[in-house]
Order: C-alpha cells, then structure tokens, then sequence
DNA sequence: GAAAAAAACTACTGGTCAGTAGATGGGAAT
DNA sequence: ATTCCCATCTACTGACCAGTAGTTTTTTTC
C-alpha cells in the first residue's frame, strides 16, 4: 500500500517492488488503451497475475490511478526544490535548469504524464485535490522564481509572472506528441524547449 | 448523418438540427465523464429522448466521438485560410492574428477541444487518420508562415520553423486550464496567448 | 380520413468488469 | 512432522451497457 512510512526490511522491499511493478505496468496500459477501457484483469495478465493480487496492493482500481498520477508531478516537484536549493548564479540559469530537468522527466515519464492529464477526473475527490496541489505548488515556485528575475532585470520587465503558467503548458504538452522514436531526439526537445521558456521569460 | 452532402430542405435543416445538438450534449457529458464511462443513456436522458433516437442520427457512439473531435480543429483550419487569404501586411501581424483568432476558437468550443485531446485514441482508425491529417495540415501552414517570416527578417533569424509545434501547444493546453468562471477573462488569455506566440516566434 | 411511411419508443440480449468470498498451497515456526 | 499464516488463486456476483428487434406513435400522402 503506498504512502506507508515501514522500516525498511526484506519483506518490505519485496512488497515496494511488486507495488511499483503493478504501477509501471497499469500506466502503459492506461496509457495504451485509456483508464475505463483497461480492465484490471488485463493489468493482472500483463504481471502474469490474477485480479485479487491487485487488491493486496492497492484499494481499489482508482488507487492503482492516483499512484500513477503522482508520479511525474512529485518527481518534478523534488527536482525543482532541489534546484533551487543548489547555489545557481543567476534566475536565468535557475530557470533555465529547472525547465531542463522537468523537461526530462516528463519525457522519460512519458506515459505516466501523459494518463495524468487524460485521467485525472476519475481521481476521487481527495486524491485529487493533493495532487492539484502539489501541481499548483510547482506553478507558483516557478511565478515567484519569474517575479524575482524580473525584479533582478534578468527578464524583460513587461514580463508577467503568469507566464509560469504558459511554460507549464509547453512542458506539458511535450508527453502528447513527443516519440522516441521519432525525427527529433529527446536532448534536441530539450534544447528546443529551454530555449523556448526562456523566450517565453523574456531572458534574451 | 454527418459529412452527407444534401440539398437544403425544412427536413433537412430539422435533421442537421438534431444531429448538432447530439453532438453538443454529447461533447459536455464525455467532458465530464469521459467517453469511455458516459453512456448512452446518458445523453439520450439528458436530451429528453431514448438510445435508440441516437442510433438513426449516428452509426454508433464512435461516430459521435468523430464529429466531436472534428469540431475545433475543423474551424481553426478554416479560420487560418480566411484569415492567410485577407492581405495582412506583413508576418508578425499574420501571426498574431491567427493566433488570436484560433485562441478565441479553442476557447469558445473549450469542451470540444478537451475531449478531442483526451479521447482520440477512442476513434477508429479512419477517423484518427482523417482527424490528424487536418491537425498536420494546420502545423505545417504555421510553420510555413514563421519560415517566411524569419526570410523576411521579420522574426529573430535563430527561430526554427519547429516553434509551430511549440505555438500549437501554448494553444492546445488552454482549454486544459482556462475557466470561463476564473479571474482571468477569455480577452485577458487571448492577449496572453499572442503575446507568447510572439515571443517564441522571436518576433519582439 | 385512410393508408403508407417515417420517427421514436419499449424491451431485450450478450457480453463485460470491478470487486469479493472462500479455497489452496508453500514456507516459517515449534 | 504438524500447525499456522500469508500470499495468491479459483470461481463467482451484481451491475452495467452498446447495440438491436420489433412495436407504437406521429407525420405525410393521396
């Protein structure tokens, strides 16, 4: 079950991988065929599982979901604290590694962002509204890093902090037609998508 | 039955009536519920008729799904060819106007777009292939006008004619975040969008 | 206004699926 | 070796739902 603080233990160990296992598993198939249409049957069969060893580990089939939903958003909330933390010169640079670093994890998360976005509303009430606030708590770190370099005349001054919101969008949008296998290689998206928050930014 | 070209008639007209208020409940209820989880019943309930009404206006929930989907990019492409085809001075304000006009768009059919987004893998694969051919024509005229734009030194000269795809995400992922019922104003957005298109264009 | 045609409905089917109760079997403890 | 326990499985249920067959109601036609 997750979200369960244990010592750590053999025993332990063995259920945190078979609880990651199910979560990798579920996400490229909600990915693949979309959350209602996947049946946990199909979920069980791709483990070479039946249904109620789900049930050992997750709740419910909305459970399996929200641990799916809060992987890209805590792994880029982790990435930006401990950015920012890190003495960088600048906010240029600062945001600048910051959009680099997430710009990585969403593509190598491709698929667990991607059944973030599409499948969120079938999130229960409570899941949802902690996931909507780490989402929210990421946007405004990155507002108030934006209102600081403008502030520091690092970006141009008519710059508004909501732009925050618009490089979000760019990030997010990247798990919906980026493919590994396509023309363009992850490094040069995301080069490309640096460059563009920074235009976004006003930092020229 | 939609994309069946007629003479215009009373009987007509009642029947495309009929045909486009299916679709616009149908759009909000897979909105709100998913395509996958919203039945049948349910839009023909909330329209005041039975399934099987639905079932002599489309071939099958599917078909319903298509002409959703088609609805936002169907007339962005057409706003971008008036508005190509109505002699704007030069590139920057070509843009811009397009831009703006689609941001209007993705903002008024809000619902449509979202539900384009999340459920196309729900289409048949006709109807995806036809549906994503309109979205590839719509990138591509794009990046053509920010190709000539930089030729014509009207836009930075280090701008890829990839930006197009980074502008059609700043679009796209509105609808994802815009409440008609927030503190921003559909105007406010809109000025917002052309603003960061121009931006990530290079066009300062 | 009767007959024919069109539109919409009632009632059903066959299949699917989340979730569960109770069986089974293999490893640890005594 | 016997008992117990835990993980996992088999087998089921109750609800749901896309799509349809055949009937009824409404409209059109003559």
């Amino acid at each position: 079950m997750p979200g369960k603080a244990s010592k750590p233990s053999i025993k332990n160990e063995f259920t945190a991988f078979k609880t990651n296992r199910i979560v990798e598993v579920a996400s490229h198939l909600f990915y693949e065929r979309g959350y209602s249409s996947c049946t946990l049957d199909h979920v069980a069969q791709r483990l070479g599982v039946t249904k109620p060893f789900l049930y050992s580990y997750f709740k419910n089939k909305e459970a399996i979901l929200a641990a799916i939903c809060e992987v890209g958003i805590s792994e880029s909330l982790s990435v930006l604290e401990r950015t920012l933390a890190g003495g960088h010169a600048d906010h240029r640079s600062l945001l600048a590694e910051v959009v680099r670093q997430v710009g990585r994890i969403v593509i190598d998360r491709q698929e667990y962002v991607v059944v973030y976005q599409r499948e969120m509303k079938h999130l229960s009430a409570k899941d949802h509204e902690r996931i909507l606030r780490l989402r929210h708590s990421f946007d405004h770190q990155i507002a108030e890093l934006i209102r600081e370099g403008v502030e520091a005349g690092e970006f141009r001054e008519d710059t508004d902090s909501f732009v925050a919101v618009w490089i979000g969008g760019l990030i997010s949008w990247i798990p919906t037609w980026f493919s590994p296998q396509g023309q363009k290689s992850a490094v040069d998206v995301i080069d490309q998508l640096v460059d563009a928050a920074m235009r976004l930014a006003g930092a020229e």
